[in-house]
RNA sequence: GGAGAGAUGGCUGAGCGGUUGAAAGCACCGGUCUUGAAAACCGGCAAAGGGGCAACUCUUUCCUGGGUUCGAAUCCCAGUCUCUCCGCCA
């Protein structure tokens, strides 16, 4: 959430920022109602400190009086809030706000190529989308979810089940070897404010899966990306400067409703309610943000080297950028199918974002108390890398070759065929 | 599901109606000492918000929300969470 007193200080640059990533910013309206907030809570703290001199003052004559001033305290108290809760409610629903070097534009036509790596093979033969090969091995099944649970699933099964493990240990064995990650195996739900926190909440709860445990307790939510629960593990804390940077890997599935995406992605599961990725997060020194969202984005990329798939990697637009970044890489990796490349992996760079939602806050070198700073990125999206391997692996016969760097996770094996 | 115990600052932990924003220790920051470090010693060290050009000052906060009282970390009620024991189950 925004600092009302940045806001307060600089309001013109505020609002400008904010239309670069295409918001309607009510700015009048959010100055008229910090500034009655504010006189609200001056003359509440005119009362208070009378009512304490009263209470410190022992003098029996006056306690009558304090009785009074604590009516007009609580009438004070409950408009003040009424306003503040106004002026917050619209602050949390404001996204983050782009660096400079983020190129400005409403969507995703306006995003920009940084660079290309690897080869673009080419086929003697008409290469087969993900799902004609799966479904051809028997190893993809999506009547079958259909059936048992709706669409947007599916069934993987026997050696692609075991090349899709094999990817996601691959990829975490990576982070945590070469690149200093902690691996995390955490809870697959979160409450209500956790969500809040990274920034799902209020806006995007179409988009996430609500679970009941019961009547009376809170609601929870099924996980749209682990960096929802990894990024929370700070949520209230005042860490130590030395502590920092904190860098998390988790693999877990993730469950999106995918609202508002209906007729996308239709076939084949490129598009899925549910789907396993691993996860980076990072917990810096804010100073370090842009720094280290290079690092995490080459830590991706990297993964996509070992496995030999072509990739580009691009930067987001102001208006293609998710809610809580100042600065979004996108990894696209080829799809021989589809003859383009498609997203992978996202890196961003939060800033303080996250951090004043959660109250993230870590003691500097001088002692002062400041937010931490937050990014997150896929290190890779396994269904999506899943995909690419079957395209850019495939034989002639519908066979797939193994990787090589997988192929230690496959019990060496070479090739995957039917039966 | 049954029976208890608890929730205090970055951490551990005192306080159980009135200079308590909160003892003490640890951690952290600054200094003395040292070639440097450690140890020892001295000093500092909560957060959020408001007012002020500033020095500074005020308010709120001891899990959350109500209540009692002139006054609550301290008493009462409700809720949330944690822990221990018993039962049940992976």
């Amino acid at each position: 959430m925004h600092n009302i007193k940045d806001i307060r200080e600089n309001p013109q640059e505020f609002k400008k920022n904010l239309e670069d990533r295409f918001v309607d910013i009510k700015l009048e309206k959010i100055l008229s109602l910090d500034e009655t907030n504010r006189k609200f809570i001056l003359s509440k703290e005119t009362l208070e400190k009378q009512k304490k001199d009263i209470s410190k003052s022992k003098d029996p004559k006056l306690f009558s009086k304090s009785k009074e001033i604590s009516e007009q305290i609580s009438k004070l108290a409950a408009d003040q809030l009424k306003i503040k809760n106004e002026l917050d409610d619209i602050l949390k629903s404001l996204p983050n706000v782009a660096l400079k070097d983020v190129p400005i534009g409403k969507d995703e036509k306006f995003n920009k190529e940084i660079s290309k790596t690897g080869e673009i093979k080419k086929f003697s033969f008409k290469p087969k989308s993900h799902y004609e090969i799966g479904e051809k091995l028997k190893m993809f099944d999506f009547d079958l979810a259909t059936k048992t649970t709706g669409s947007r699933f599916v069934f993987v099964k026997g050696k692609l089940a075991q090349l899709e493990r094999a990817i996601s240990n691959f990829m975490i064995d990576s982070h945590i070897t070469n690149n200093g990650y902690e691996e995390i195996s955490p809870p697959l739900m979160a409450s209500d404010d956790t969500m809040y926190g990274t920034g799902q909440l209020p806006k995007f709860e179409n988009d996430q899966f609500e679970i009941k445990l019961d009547e009376d307790s809170g609601r929870k939510f099924l996980i749209p990306t682990a960096e929802v629960i990894l990024t929370n593990m700070v949520k209230n804390q005042i860490l130590n400067y030395k502590n920092l940077p904190i860098r998390l890997v988790a693999s877990t599935p993730c469950f999106r409703k995918e609202a508002g995406s209906y007729g996308k992605d239709t076939r084949g599961m490129i598009r899925q309610h549910q789907f396993y990725k691993v996860e980076l997060v990072s917990i810096v020194d804010p100073i370090n943000c842009l720094n280290e969202l290079e690092r995490m984005t080459n830590c991706a990329t990297k993964i996509l080297d070992d496995l030999k798939l072509p990739y580009r990697k691009i930067i987001l637009s102001t208006g293609d950028m998710g809610f809580s970044a100042e600065k979004t890489y996108d990894i696209e990796v080829w799809i021989p199918s589809e003859n383009k490349y498609r997203e992978i992996s996202s890196c961003s760079s939060c800033g303080t974002f996250q951090a004043k939602r959660m109250k993230s806050r870590f003691k500097n070198e001088a002692n002062e108390t400041k937010f931490v700073g937050t990014l997150n990125g896929s290190g890779l999206a396994v269904g999506r890398t899943l995909i690419a391997i079957l395209e850019n692996y495939q034989n002639e016969d519908g066979s797939i070759d193994v990787p090589e760097v997988l192929k230690p996770y496959m019990n060496n094996l070479n090739k995957i065929t039917s039966n």
